[in-house]
DNA sequence: TTGAAAGCGCTAACAC
DNA sequence: GTGTTAGCGCTTTCAA
């Protein structure tokens, strides 16, 4: 019904500008400019030049499709976020929004995968050549990706750390240097007895890597100091309830570390009530300071970090670069004054 | 330096199968194969029947680029989350929880931009083809991403709604009889004095359209209800201030509205401190209540719903199906016991 | 109901 | 330093 001649706009596409357009234009072959895009050959400044005017005039945008059929690389890596109700949403979200930002600076896009699809998304994504590479979150000491993982010659990096790193790239905040510096932090400044408020059990009980590793670190620093530690699971709806069982049960507690970013408000409030703050009672956070709560002293979770480094690891095996192997953040404590020496 | 020919297995692809490969194995041509996963031929029942056998036989999963290059759809929608600091992390995650399991749902993939790039990540994600469709949260009054997407020739749905809706496909809560529903609920208990207690001052600032909607539904409302009514902008470091000035300031307030998900608990606290709870003080909240606090009266939102309806909605869309227009949900009111007859 | 074959737009090996 | 060209693996006409 059209007797229009179809043109370049006139496709479904933005813009159907492809690259012997760009290479008409600019007198030179389709292979020029496709050079002149991946620098993967010497080309002459006046031919750059041209090239990289046409495709500014004519709007050109490679088809990814297209170039990742020809080149095997499709310039995206998926992601699998953790959406358990246990995990901490925002620092979920810091870690995401970090992984995005990093892979742009590399000119990568980022599939967010859940961990609902478990292990079958990564065979999916993997075996019809979607990504590139893949991020993995919130690790188990025994996850059932890993193998799916080793098995797929598909370049990856876990953040979070499982028991077998064999063959692997990881990276996480040490998190058992992490308890033991709130154990020595509170030790050194006189504290013998000491309470470490964590996740909700749940966490513990599919040995969520972090959270393992910290409470190990905290339990081995206390016994090397000899101080009274005990560990406590705690989550959101049941923290007015570890607290109220501290209080009862725990007078000569003096020093509190809480590895729980919800619990840290409702704990602190029941401890107030009682009258039960700075300095009589010292407590260390670990992880970020949830907004409008009193600056506390805390070992920061450095999410941007750990996020910008995991998708440098991975762009390096992308690459054919790059060992496996676990890389761990060293932790840093930053006094906020929210603990004291003992009276 | 290899002497051994290379293999299915050998490629870099966790598999190589082809779809010749497969078309060999059963015996048919390769596009029966096409059109067996594709549904779009008739094809005998025993032929369909060998194929799929052949395809699970040899584990083939079809070259996403390959695929998008031939039919010009990626099986992949963007999903623009935002990441600003003003908005509420947990819901904003919920939202795209509920997109990526829709998504899948339609054998759809979905790609993350944040809003950091702002109009040029649709411009990029559109012009190379790498996504069928997209998804935009997080929606202002004035928004730059709306002439983008106008001109773009994308399909898209908003989740959210702009001035101008005109040619767009937005779908959202009806935030505005949300906040009428609030103060009718009050009003008809009796309540002639009460506070509203709203977003941070920089999402009304950006005119984010939820925020908005809310506050002239609360506004126009408690007007024709004759009831004194004054919003009260809040961010988690104010709610403090906020409660105090309340507390000062209107000694009469019996009615409190509350669209600020992380200021509730605060706010709670600091009214429950000088005796102002339920029945003597009547709490709704417009938003999911947080989990750890006493339940609470509320006007909930759908998260899930609306994601999973603007995928349905973008993928009608991207079949050609569906006009442009705004769907605005009807808000529900659950009593919790937070709200009474005023005495 | 099925097959043959022509692209889709790009990259990279090969040629000069 | 640059051009020619053979694919990459799939979808979809066209033909039977």
């Amino acid at each position: 019904m059209r007797n229009i001649p179809s043109n370049r706009f006139d496709d479904g596409r933005g813009s159907a500008v492809r690259i012997s357009d760009v290479a008409r234009h600019a007198g030179v072959s389709p292979s020029t400019v496709s050079y002149v895009l991946s620098g993967k050959r010497s080309i002459s400044e006046s031919t750059t030049r041209r090239v990289r005017e046409s495709i500014e005039a004519l709007g050109y945008q490679p088809h990814a499709g297209a170039r990742s059929l020809a080149s095997r690389r499709t310039n995206v890596i998926a992601l699998v976020v953790p959406l358990r109700d246990d995990v901490h949403v925002p620092v979920a979200m810091r870690f995401a929004v970090s992984v995005v930002t990093a892979a742009r600076t590399h000119d990568h896009d980022v599939l967010l995968l859940t961990q609902g699809e478990g292990p079958d998304g990564l065979r999916r994504v993997a075996g019809s050549a979607m990504v590139d590479g893949v991020i993995v979150m919130d690790v188990e000491a025994d996850d059932a990706r890993v193998p799916v993982l080793r098995s797929l010659d598909l370049p990856s990096v876990l953040i979070g750390v499982p028991e077998d790193t064999a063959g692997l790239t990881c990276i996480d905040l040490d998190f058992a240097a992490a308890g033991a510096l709130c154990v020595d932090h509170l030790a050194d400044r006189g504290h013998t007895d000491i309470a470490f408020v964590g996740q909700p059990p749940s966490v513990y009980q599919r040995r969520t890597g972090f959270a393992e590793r910290t409470l190990t670190g905290f339990e081995s620093a206390a016994a090397r100091r000899g101080v009274r530690a005990t560990p406590h699971p705690c989550s959101p709806d049941t923290a007015d309830e570890v607290a109220g069982a501290l209080l009862r049960d725990r007078p000569g507690l003096t020093g509190l570390i809480v590895h729980n970013e919800p619990s840290v408000g409702p704990l602190l409030e029941a401890f107030t009530e009682h009258g039960r703050t700075a300095p009589d009672l010292s407590t260390v956070v670990i992880g970020p300071a949830p907004a409008g709560l009193p600056k506390l002293t805390s070992v920061d979770l450095p999410a941007e970090e750990l996020g910008g480094r995991a998708v440098g690891l991975l762009m390096d095996k992308i690459d054919g670069l790059g060992e496996p192997g676990t890389t761990l953040l060293e932790p840093g404590l930053t006094d906020r004054g929210s603990t004291a020496r003992r009276a």
